[in-house]
DNA sequence: ACAGTGACAACAT
DNA sequence: TATGTTGCCACTG
């Protein structure tokens, strides 16, 4: 079900290590679309309905551009995004954020992307 | 074909 | 710093 540019997000998203976190705008750009960030954010919402072997997307690394989590959770109730980040070692504040000069992912290059694409992950 | 929908981002107040 | 506004994009009925 999933169309071609998911595909192409929870590829990046994969190679994203324990402990690192990027933004949405940053997955967009180094798949080339620079201002799809919110296209991505919506390709990560939908693996709530993706099967359990797409599962496999450390969707919780990918923040806002602003070192924040976008997940709102109901008041009083723990941000299940901020707790797994904690679990592997990420630092997030009362307040949902995390700073990016500590845990930022450096990114991929053109060449790597071009690579992951191409074999389909 | 087309309007509606977000886990965005940049800007303007 | 905190809201509001506007532009964007892929996907869905």
């Amino acid at each position: 079900m999933a169309a071609n540019f998911y595909e192409q997000v929870y590829a990046v998203v994969r190679r994203i290590p324990p402990g690192k976190v990027t933004s949405y705008g940053r997955v967009a750009q180094m798949l080339g679309r620079p201002r799809a960030a919110r296209a991505v954010g919506y390709a990560l919402s939908a693996l709530k309905d993706v099967e359990p072997s797409q599962r496999d997307v450390p969707w919780q690394r990918v923040i806002n551009s602003q070192g924040r989590i976008s997940i709102v959770s109901r008041d009083n109730t723990p941000n299940y995004q901020a707790d797994l980040l904690r679990a592997e070692g990420v630092a997030v504040s009362d307040n949902l954020k995390i700073n990016l000069e500590q845990f930022l992912w450096e990114g991929l290059h053109w060449v790597e992307i071009d690579d992951i694409l191409r074999s389909n992950q």
